[in-house]
DNA sequence: GCGGCACCTAACCGATCGCTTATCTTCGAC
DNA sequence: GTCGAAGATAAGCGATCGGTTAGGTGCCGC
């Protein structure tokens, strides 16, 4: 029983299916199915089996699934206690949309660390299924992106999300377009817009966008940019685009069923599982800074500018 | 960071040796040197380091050894949940000093059995040092022997300490005499008299008794014979040394200092954290049944003869 | 200052871990 | 009935684990 394995089973049990857990711990999936064949046979349980809806959990699983999870936050736990020992900084691993991560974590956590100081952050992808298995087995603190069932998750930020594309496109000028006068318009989308439990995944579904239509870019800025240059239309958050509306370079499509009013999520374990940065977090988000370091967000500060105390990396 | 290595980590800290943990884990040293060095460059930190008295802990071992040692009593937990949920028998294992071993561990714990069922018990000796270090990490479940602090022990049963001879020996009918009237004369012993924390070992420190005059013998019917063979003199419980005394193979002899009256205890981790069996043990001790088995106990029962539900194995 | 004890390090060895790619099973959908 | 998707299994690989024996190293008591 190492504690590779009660990891890899916890996150099968949590996410339902040997393939997530392997994305989600950047493995191959036999990685993961043998970590949790070796678990099974030194228990002598089969603790997860398939079921009609994704693998689920045994008898045995179940009781095991809550001791597994506590072990494996444990040693998280341990190496931040000696960290803290240590006077090092506190880590703080941030799990974030796609494009929460590109816009909004970066200049966030900058602000943040500035206030409260002793912080490394990094700031890593995952799709909204992922979050909330993440967190609760410690491979991040917190989450950004929408309501997570299962965590304490409060509202961090409105936005809005609208359409855009360039001046001049097939939808100009009209006050109100049904959903298919974009059809056959190839849609621009960032890594967000392949995650069906993502927003702008439900936008795509809502408005029927074939698959073959959505064309996945590595950033928001370069969906953006190619929808500027008339490649096609792109969902967008307005006061991220607010710019290259307002200088011209893009317009908000009237399309029906936009604009959508949402709510960026923070997440985070229960408070009497958090560490003192995460907390320290929470409460900073409340704060008139933080406020501003989101809006100000633009998305044009090259990540590797931040220097310490706070490293931002980007890890996938 | 492996749950060996914790589980050395955590003995050293509460053994307060490398050594003294290696010899309760039945491995040699440098395998828990070796473990320890491999934790300590993980985490880099000492955690514990030599102290006047012993291995201290380090200001981070301070904050690891509690999560270690949770983590290694969850191990523990998650494989008897999984023995649980299959429906096989509780483990309990037992560790006790030498003499509880031999004479009240097995009876006791056959007449346990009997009485819960689905319980399947196992012995182990210990010094009195081990003792707690092993119940607090769940190497063992249940400790008998003397008063162990840091865990909950209870009075379980009244002995009295005296020492026999063969009749007709150096003491025979004196009616009270001093240490001295000893001297040079073998002590026979089981292995708790080379445990210095035992009542047999304290009575030899206090009698002066010197090392090369101290013969262990594998058992303490073992040295009772050997005494009863005029090869010197035996600490021995009042009670299991009856038969023999009444039917004229040792005596009794008048020493100085004895005879001493004492309390064997059952400890157990604090009632939060036991297993159902393990509360079912202590409740148990309190009927007469218990008492009736633990003094009934009389060493000639081989081990072999106990059938399931309950094994009853010796392990050192 | 010199044993001796306790701990650490070195060197080595077999077993296991953790991961890969490639290939079967298995089971549900059409 | 067959196809596809998901999981299990196989084979192979380097790294690590967990253990051993042998040989330092550092501190204490005499």
């Amino acid at each position: 029983m190492t504690l590779t394995q009660l990891e890899a089973f916890v996150l099968v049990a949590r996410l339902g299916s040997v393939k997530a857990a392997a994305q989600a711990l950047g493995v191959s999936e036999p990685a993961v199915s043998g970590a949790l064949a070796a678990l099974r046979q030194h228990l002598g349980d089969p603790l997860v089996v398939r079921g009609p809806t994704g693998m689920a959990l045994s008898a045995g699983g179940q009781r095991v699934v809550g001791i597994a999870s506590q072990m494996v936050n444990l040693a998280v736990e341990a190496e931040a206690a000696i960290r803290h020992a240590q006077g090092a900084p506190e880590l703080l691993r941030v799990v974030a949309t796609s494009t929460l991560a590109e816009f909004v974590a970066p200049s966030l956590l900058t602000a943040f660390a500035a206030r409260v100081g002793a912080v490394e952050a990094s700031v890593g992808l995952a799709t909204a299924a992922e979050m909330s298995a993440l967190v609760q087995e410690r491979l991040a603190d917190v989450a950004l992106g929408p309501r997570l069932a299962g965590l304490e998750s409060e509202p961090m930020m409105r936005y809005r999300l609208v359409v855009v594309a360039a001046p001049g496109g097939p939808l100009a000028g009209r006050a109100r377009a049904p959903a298919r006068g974009v059809a056959g318009v190839d849609w621009l989308v960032d890594a967000s817009g392949a995650d069906p439990d993502s927003e702008v995944g439900g936008l795509l579904r809502r408005l029927r966008v074939p698959e073959g239509r959505v064309k996945v870019f590595p950033s928001q800025a370069a969906a953006w940019a190619a929808a500027a240059d008339g490649h096609g239309v792109a969902p967008a958050v307005a006061h991220l685009v607010a710019r290259d509306v307002g200088r011209g370079a893009l317009v908000v499509l009237p399309l029906e069923g936009t604009p959508i009013d949402e709510l960026w999520y923070v997440s985070t374990v229960s408070a009497d599982r958090r560490s003192p940065a995460v907390t320290r977090l929470r409460r900073f988000l409340a704060t008139p800074d933080a406020m501003q370091a989101m809006h100000r967000a633009d998305g044009s500060v090259p990540v590797s500018r931040f220097r310490p105390p706070v490293y931002v990396t980007i890890w996938s």
